[in-house]
DNA sequence: GTCTATAATTCGATAGAC
DNA sequence: GTCTATCGAATTATAGAC
């Protein structure tokens, strides 16, 4: 054999199974996927699943993991903040292989789920804020921002209103930006 | 006896185990209750919950049944329609025995849930603004409207982000109230 | 009207043959 | 490395005694 193997055989189910748990996890939620679906899914046996992650709950550790990667606001001009932060994660959402939408529709019944979505909302953009915003202003602020980017998503991509569905990615950066822009730089009630 | 019973037997076991749903579907979601649960937290045996309400849907629907009783907008300055809005959902957010609270945890795994949520905040917050707007204009405002209250719901209820949670009530009437102000009469992005 | 006992499923996980 | 067979636990729902 003068060609190696290109992929070991192990690793390709390894990825198929991965791909099939995301989707799914991604539209049903933790509890309504199980074991068995993913394996169908992916037309692989269900013990593989538990061969190679251990456990259900092993699976979708790693189907729900990725890199944020918030942009650094300190580059953006200062009345732009809104908008970019909005087009950000508009764009993750929408990405079909990343991890949030898994974590969206599991944090009310998946507890894994429901403490990486506190870390991003909270933690990852309070230190985003930070860069421009006073530490305890900062986390407040955040509060706000997250409220309305996490009803965006779930308006958009779990109730699936059907305004918020139809609405342009730029108008949603318009709109949903000026609220942002508002929350970050603007005056803060007593 | 000269007394007639008061309530029926059955009927009070009816309302506890009612009660009961409510509150536990309320706090941890559809599919994370059981009818064993259920049954035990109002101390009662777990086959009368099918008996009086035919299956576990049967009395979830039950438990998530309620009349959302939105204000007549046009009793309402022009300019305080925002933080109106604002304040009476926080007051139903937070009132124990609302069947909000119950779709909120379930909107995600429950098709009946799922579905109601969406009337609310499709069409009724809809109807409520047609009291103020044009038909058309009336639905997207209400899709920006519900993606800014669901938020504020999910941040505050459902992740308990800390920030969001410390805000008090008045404080939260302000600010979101001002950006629920801004969807309902201000300019719409092209 | 209420409870005991259990039927009927479904699921996660394991053991072991190939 | 992959699949067959199955276990054990949990759940909804039913049948029938009291």
């Amino acid at each position: 054999m003068a060609e190696k193997t290109r992929t070991p055989k192990s690793a390709r189910t390894r990825a198929a199974l991965l791909e099939a748990a995301r989707e799914l996890f991604a539209e049903r939620g933790y509890v309504k996927v199980t074991v068995r679906d993913i394996a169908a899914k992916a037309g692989i046996d269900p013990a593989m699943v538990i061969r190679y992650f251990g456990s259900k709950d092993g699976i979708f550790a790693d189907a729900a993991e990725f890199n944020l990667e918030l942009p650094d606001l300190r580059g953006v001009a200062r009345n732009s903040i809104g908008e970019a932060l909005t087009r950000h994660f508009l764009s993750i959402w929408d990405s079909p292989d990343a991890g949030l939408p898994v974590l969206l529709r599991s944090a009310s019944t998946n507890e894994l789920a429901n403490a990486r979505m506190r870390e991003i909302f909270n933690k990852q953009i309070r230190t985003a804020l930070e860069a421009i915003a006073g530490p305890d202003e900062a986390e407040q602020r955040a509060g706000l921002v997250s409220s309305q980017l996490l009803g965006l998503a779930v308006c958009r991509y779990v109730l699936k209103l059907p305004p918020v569905v139809r609405m342009s990615k730029e108008q949603l950066v318009k709109t949903i930006g000026k609220t942002l822009q508002q929350y970050i730089t603007g005056r803060l009630p007593r």
